[in-house]
DNA sequence: TTAGTATATAACTAATAGGAATATATCTTA
DNA sequence: TAAGATATATTCCTATTAGTTATATACTAA
């Protein structure tokens, strides 16, 4: 049975559209470069068709508005505006205490998890290039903490990213004590000595 | 087009049910309970549709041979082994050096991220709220952490639990941190004084 | 002139999440 | 002893999400 979907019931991607908005309106190609810049760097990254998929369902309920715009130089584009029931929808869902559990899927850890057969000298490789990627997050966050850093306006983006770098530095102290255990004892399939 | 799909070319969740397959032969009922035990608590969590389509197109690959096991006090079921191909797949998809990197979704952040204009009241609370979740989820991971600690056949599955202890003790320190902040200047929506 | 980049949206497939439906059988408890 | 919960076992369905391709237009750089 189609679940029923009343007003409140929208996925989280709606109410990031609606959130996005909420700096002004945009289009649909707007609010994917916005997305990109911001949340998906963070803890959510919605693909351009959603984003396109979630404002023809935010119209259809009155919770955005359409304008088409004509453009000479660049092709004509529709920007979207939030409308007062979408702000209202917004914020009863920002003050809902009860948060659905974050999700976090891992292909390296699966990886390891499974790395009981694997050459002990590729596990190695492997945790060594996700030190390498982590480290690269880690730069960029960097960068963004710098331009987030004393703006007042900005001070709830700036926390979301700090949770983000506290795990990303965890990821890293976490490479770096495995490499060493694995360094040490070099027991494994790879090395039967 | 849809992409032309060869051998390797499988996601991850194929590899999962493989990789689950090398402790022994399953159900689909099994390998969901399998699942959800080991590898969902930390960074994968298939579907259990997902499973029995998996199941489907690896036996259709010849990846797993099925068998069909007539119970009498049970319902028939059909359990599954790891063939030859599958195990190569898996052996080569393991040692790949390059990994996907990790999705990480948050609905938590994404709310204090357009946090803003709520109240700040509301922040704490959700901020208090999610402290207890993950200290609930540490919990978890410490009862985890007893049963694999020391067990060298399971060495490789401690150090995924050990990166998702780390993950989270780093999300804990961050709630401290963050209502600390939020106590100290109760400015905001909430309290214009 | 060709490739690349930027703007702008639509369309499509596949992967994933989650629940309902359908069975059978056992165990618990009022 | 009947009801209800739990366990085994699989299928089906919908919705959400990811990701790519297609379709245009126009500017820029090689």
């Amino acid at each position: 049975m189609p679940r029923p979907r009343g007003r409140a019931n929208l996925p989280i991607t709606s109410f990031a559209v609606l959130g996005l908005l909420t700096f002004g309106e945009k289009s649909g190609y707007d609010l994917k470069a916005l997305a990109d810049y911001s949340i998906a760097n963070f803890f959510w990254s919605p693909a351009r068709s959603q984003i396109y998929a979630e404002l023809r369902r935010l119209t259809s309920l009155g919770f955005v508005t359409e304008v088409e715009v004509r453009q000479e130089r660049r092709p004509d584009k529709r920007i979207y505006r939030l409308a007062a029931p979408g702000r209202r929808a917004l914020r009863d869902w920002l003050e809902l205490s009860e948060v659905a559990p974050d999700v976090f899927k891992s292909t390296f850890s699966l990886k390891i998890f499974f790395g009981r057969s694997t050459p002990r000298k590729t596990i190695i490789a492997q945790v060594e290039e996700r030190r390498r990627q982590v480290e690269e997050t880690l730069a960029q966050y960097a960068e963004k903490e710098a331009t987030l850093r004393d703006r007042e306006e900005l001070k709830f983006a700036y926390l979301t990213l700090k949770s983000c770098i506290a795990v990303c530095n965890a990821q890293l102290q976490w490479t770096e004590d495995v490499l060493k255990e694995l360094k040490e004892r070099e027991s494994g399939p790879d090395s039967p000595d």
